[in-house]
RNA sequence: GCCGAGGUCGCUUAGCCUGGUAUAGCGCGGGCCUGGAAAGCCCGUGGGAGCAAUCCCUCGCGAGUUCAAAUCUCGCCCUCGGCGCCA
């Protein structure tokens, strides 16, 4: 959600933004002819809650004197009625004004590349070097070449996109994490591991509306969902908050299992493990002043391009174009794998800045000389689990089936180099 | 799950019994003082509306009683301690 006073001061940036994503104006419109209504009734409110208070102090002063107060009193219920009318009408047009207020999108950076879809991104750079004689197993049959998941009786017990993975590759899962983990750790980010659920009202703070149909589960008798990335309930973490940022930005790596409902999505691009209904991811969430929220969209991108260059796995990084971005993110980065048994390009990472969206709606503030401010909030993919296994496996098997375990991974391997094939 | 105690401004805390402007300390910011600093002293330090003077809101959340609720009543949430159950 934006800023009230971008609204108020100005608002042309946020109808600029809205020409840019080819969205109709009149949105912005109606929140500020919303907002000038709710300002009208809170000061009418204030008005009515003054002649209210100084009435019953005068009240109270006449009662110690022992005074008659009875001819107030009249006018007293009147007063009550009226200020009875002005707050239930102020609270509806406050949450009308802010249910506009969320549907608007978040300023993009300049920089964002404009386009409609995903065909308008910008490839910014590419790692590694790609191969494209060879003949490549794609990396559902390399899992089954090497007993590395069990999706069958998965698919019995859960259903569809969800998967037992055995052995060896239950083990690499494990040192992925591990390796994410501690290379984040190295740079100073504090490991947080989440509560899995979380509250509707707490959620409302951290993503679109339209996920709670699309993306995440509820457990219908407890008003809890299933949490769809650690960034959720770590960014929701300090909601209704004042936060303190003199020493630096707060930086967390999380670790949670993630859980989606993936609706609508389908094709052979998605069969297995590819795009599931449960996997672990490591996050990074930062908590950061304004002026230090590039920077930091740098860094965990970086952090990210490190973590994917040590797995020996060529990728591009893009810049996520107008039409693509979403409504959160002011900026967004994604990291594709190269996937060699379809010569295609797919997605690993996503790091975005969300500046102050998410920070409005969580009402999550720091401390300023000056009061107190809302915070960046940004967040990027470390490393989740099922897609960057199934990029090592395509990228490192050899010519009679085996996958070689990338080095940085090894030490959590008992040093194994390779998973053999049966 | 049961019993008990509690939830007050960034943190700590007074006020609650007996309803009438939310107290003090710490931290933080600014000022005085100083060669500079510490200490000391003074001011400020949650949110909203307003150009401003000013006004309003805020004591876990929500209802109720009352002219008036941090304070009284009811419901809910959470934290801590004890008991029970349990990976």
């Amino acid at each position: 959600m934006l800023e009230m006073k971008v609204f108020r001061e100005s608002p042309e940036k946020i109808f600029e933004d809205l020409e840019k994503r080819n969205l109709p104006k009149d949105i912005a419109l109606t929140v500020i002819e919303l907002d000038n209504k709710w300002r009208k009734l809170i000061e009418e409110g204030n008005n009515l809650r003054a002649k209210r208070n100084s009435i019953s102090k005068n009240i109270g002063e006449l009662k110690k004197k022992g005074q008659d107060f009875s001819g107030v009193l009249k006018e007293m219920a009147i007063l009550k009625k009226q200020l009875n009318q002005n707050e239930t009408d102020t609270e509806i047009a406050l949450k009308l004004r802010d249910s506009k207020r969320m549907v608007v999108p978040n300023i993009l950076v300049n920089e964002v590349p404009v386009g409609d879809d995903e065909n308008g991104n910008a490839e910014i750079s590419t790692y590694g070097t790609i191969n494209r004689k060879k003949e490549w197993l794609s990396h559902q049959d390399i899992l089954e070449r090497i007993n590395g998941a069990d999706l069958k009786r998965a698919s019995k017990i859960a259903g569809r996109r969800f998967y037992f993975l055995t052995g060896d590759l239950a083990r690499l899962e494990l040192a992925l994490v591990n390796f994410a983990v501690e290379t984040l750790c190295e740079k100073g980010y504090s490991l947080t591991t989440p509560p899995f659920l979380m509250n509707r009202e707490a959620y409302e703070g951290v993503v679109d509306l339209s996920d709670f149909e699309e993306v995440m589960y509820k457990i219908d008798e407890h008003d809890l969902y299933l949490i769809a990335t650690s960034e959720h309930p770590i960014t929701a973490r300090f909601k209704n908050e004042i936060i303190e940022l003199k020493e630096g930005p707060l930086k967390y790596a999380g670790i949670s299992t993630n859980f989606r409902k993936e609706v609508g999505a389908h094709g052979i691009s998605d069969r297995g493990i590819w795009r599931v209904h449960q996997f672990t991811k490591v996050e990074q969430v930062i908590f950061c002043k304004p002026e230090d929220s590039e920077k930091m969209h740098e860094e965990i991108l970086n952090n990210a391009i490190h973590i994917f260059e040590r797995l020996e796995i060529p990728f591009r990084v893009i810049d996520i174009c107008t039409g693509d971005i979403g409504t959160v993110a002011a900026r967004k980065y994604d990291i594709e794998a190269w996937m060699p048994s379809t010569n295609k390009w797919k997605e690993v990472v996503s790091a975005s800045n969300c500046k102050s969206y998410q920070s409005v709606r969580l009402n999550m503030r720091y401390r300023t000389n000056e009061g107190t401010n809302f915070p960046h909030t940004l967040n990027s993919t470390a490393v989740a689990t099922t897609r960057a296994l199934a990029a090592i496996l395509e990228n490192h098997q050899t010519e009679d089936g085996d996958v070689i375990i990338p080095k940085a991974l090894r030490k959590w391997m008992g040093n194994q180099e390779t998973i053999k094939s049966k």
